[in-house]
DNA sequence: GATGAAACAAAGCCGGA
DNA sequence: TCCGGCTTTGTTTCATC
């Protein structure tokens, strides 16, 4: 992970479709020496994937929102594994605090929003905050 | 947005990297076709971007948080554009409810921490939850 | 560098208003 | 007949050895 890795980062977190000979441009590098570095961070984990962003306005799920779970025991949220590939769960954290997890969901609409509670409310008491901006949609991470 | 460009869609967030060549086989399409298709996405704002995913934990961010601002008037941090440009700042939300806006934050170290809490302290006050896991470091986004 | 594959641009084809 | 979308072809650029 030198300047060059963070560099090849920082270009492929901006457009991850850059062709390996645009990069090596960017970078000041051969292309095939390039290569062999973004293989390098593959393999290695650092980077773990290579994603099309779409608008969720867009798309139909223009209601967003924070879910806050307070769930205890056996019913608890984090025990069904099946609420991660609910298509309205975006994200899902296991969190200190008072409550366990934390949502992020994109519903099409406020029924459908009122029905996801509904079916959450089973694992425990959610409690919830409608995104009203999203105020930073993408950013690259930066080196520590 | 018929059921080939949710196809396409499909496969892009799956891998941005995708060629044309390889999309056009999954979609049964002809290349040109599909460019023409990805462009009118592109262009439509459905797709945003194309984006690298790193491993915050493998470039030394270990340490993550969603933070619940409570702030009001003149200092509130929806006012400083400033805070969402802050390399901790991964996420930046305007919600509804007692707290203003919700941050998802990714830091080196524990000590990194506290003085952001102490930063952001400055304009109201934080309540903020550790990350124990992810549980869903990527999905893609499914028709409504 | 050299080779095979992929992207891009231009021109023609086909089905539905 | 017109129009939008698809395919085919030829040329340039790219990936890989």
């Amino acid at each position: 992970m030198d300047r060059v890795d963070w560099h090849i980062l920082e270009e492929l977190q901006a457009d991850a479709r850059l062709s390996f000979n645009e990069l090596s441009r960017r970078v000041r590098l051969s292309p095939p020496a390039v290569a062999e570095r973004v293989r390098r961070l593959q393999d290695s984990g650092v980077l773990t994937g290579y994603h099309a962003a779409v608008d969720l306005e867009r798309v139909g799920r223009p209601v967003r929102a924070v879910v806050v779970m307070d769930c205890y025991g056996p019913t608890c949220l984090l025990r069904d594994p099946d609420v991660a590939t609910w298509p309205e769960v975006r994200q899902l954290y296991r969190v200190t605090g008072q409550g366990c997890s934390v949502l992020m969901v994109a519903v099409p609409t406020m029924p459908a929003f009122e029905e996801l509670i509904d079916r959450l409310a089973r694992y425990g008491r959610p409690s919830s905050s409608m995104v009203l901006a999203d105020l930073l949609p993408w950013k690259p991470v930066e080196p520590a």
